[in-house]
DNA sequence: GTCCAGGCTTTCC
DNA sequence: GGAAAGCCTGGA
C-alpha cells in the first residue's frame, strides 16, 4: 500500500476493489451519511472520518497515520486480497454479474457489540428504520466525539452505559419497538462480563455463532450477520428474505428453507461464501431480483 | 429432533 | 391495510 498523509488526511494510492458506495450501501453498516459530493461521513470505534474516491485513489479525511494504521486497515480489511477472492468465482457468470455491479465491496470489520446490538434491531426491521435508532442511540446514550463539518457526533454508547438503560424508556426514544428488552439484556451480559464478545475473535465461525445464538433477540440469520461483519468470518452466508429469493431466482429454481438455503450456498461458494452473499445480496436488492410483481 | 403459523413495534407505502 | 435485514413460542 502507498499511503500518503497531509494534514488530516490519508490518501492511499491506487487502491483497487475499494468503492464507499459500494461497501457501506452493500447493507452490512447503519452509522453512515452520504453527502452531496458522493463521499460517506462514517461513525466508528468512536472516530468520525469522511471516506471518498480521488480518481484511483481512497481519500480518508478527519484522521491520522497512527489511527489509521492502528484503527482503519482493520476496519477496512485492507490486508485481504479481494482480487484473489473474487477469482475463486471465476467459473460462475452469475457471480462475475453481481460482482461487477458491487464492484468495490469490502467486508467491514466492526465492533462486536455495537454490531450485535444493530443487528437485533434489524429484525423484521427497514433499513431507514435501523440507521435512525441506531442514531438516536449513540445521541441519547452515547458520548460526544466532536464536531465535523460543523455536525456533532457521538460514540455508539457501551455495554455498561446500556444496560443501565430504562427498558420503556429506550423503547419510547429510539423506537426499537419489541426489540427493546432483548437490546438491554444482551447490554447487561455483556456489562456483568458473562459475555466477553472480543475473545470470541479467536473463534472459528460456528464457534462464534453458536455462542450468539443463544443470545435474546439473535437467531441464525442475524447470528450469521454478526459472524460476517463484526468477526469477519467470510465462510459466514446469511440468509434472509433477499438472498433467499436471489438464490431461488438465478440458482436453485425452486422453493428452499433458510437453513438448507444457508448450507448448499457456504458449499457452493466455498471459504469467500459471505463475500458471495454480499455480492449478490447488494446486486439482488437493488435490481429487485425474484421479486414478484 | 424438525417444521410452521401467529404475534410482536414502528414506520412507510 | 400490508409489508419490512427475524425472533420467539407453542403445537403438530
Amino acid at each position: 500500500m502507498n499511503i500518503s498523509i497531509h494534514n488530516d488526511q490519508v490518501r492511499i494510492k491506487n487502491l483497487e476493489n475499494f468503492n464507499p458506495e459500494h461497501i457501506f450501501e452493500c447493507g452490512q453498516a447503519f452509522r453512515w451519511e452520504r453527502q452531496e459530493d458522493g463521499s460517506y461521513t462514517v461513525v466508528a470505534f468512536n472516530r468520525v472520518i469522511n471516506v471518498s474516491l480521488d480518481k484511483e485513489d481512497v481519500v480518508i479525511k478527519n484522521t491520522s497515520l497512527e489511527d489509521f494504521e492502528n484503527v482503519w486497515i482493520d476496519y477496512f480489511d485492507l490486508k485481504a486480497d479481494y482480487k484473489s477472492m473474487q477469482e475463486t468465482f471465476n467459473e460462475d457468470p452469475i457471480m462475475q454479474e453481481a460482482i461487477e455491479y458491487g464492484k468495490g465491496i469490502r467486508i467491514l470489520k466492526q465492533d462486536p457489540f455495537e454490531t450485535t446490538i444493530s443487528f437485533i434491531i434489524s429484525a423484521n426491521n427497514r433499513i431507514p428504520q435501523i440507521k435512525k435508532s441506531i442514531e438516536l442511540i449513540a445521541r441519547t446514550y452515547g458520548d460526544s466525539i466532536g464536531f465535523y463539518e460543523g455536525k456533532e457526533y457521538f460514540s455508539f454508547p457501551s455495554p455498561q452505559a446500556l444496560a443501565q438503560v430504562d427498558v420503556s424508556e429506550l423503547r419510547e426514544i429510539c423506537r426499537v419497538g419489541f426489540r427493546d428488552q432483548r437490546i438491554i439484556d444482551v447490554s447487561k451480559m455483556v456489562a456483568c462480563g458473562d459475555l466477553d464478545l472480543n475473545i470470541l475473535k479467536e473463534r472459528d465461525r460456528e464457534d462464534i455463532k453458536n455462542v450468539l445464538i443463544t443470545l435474546p433477540g439473535i437467531g441464525p440469520k442475524i447470528a450469521d450477520c454478526i459472524t460476517l461483519f463484526a468477526y469477519n468470518k467470510k465462510d459466514s452466508f446469511p440468509v434472509d428474505v433477499w438472498i433467499k429469493r436471489v438464490m431461488e431466482f438465478l440458482y436453485f429454481k425452486e422453493d428452499v428453507n433458510k437453513n438448507k438455503l444457508a448450507m448448499l450456498s457456504r458449499e457452493k461458494f466455498g471459504p469467500f461464501a459471505g463475500l458471495a452473499q454480499q455480492y449478490l445480496f447488494y446486486y439482488g436488492r437493488e435490481n429487485s431480483i425474484g421479486v414478484e410483481k
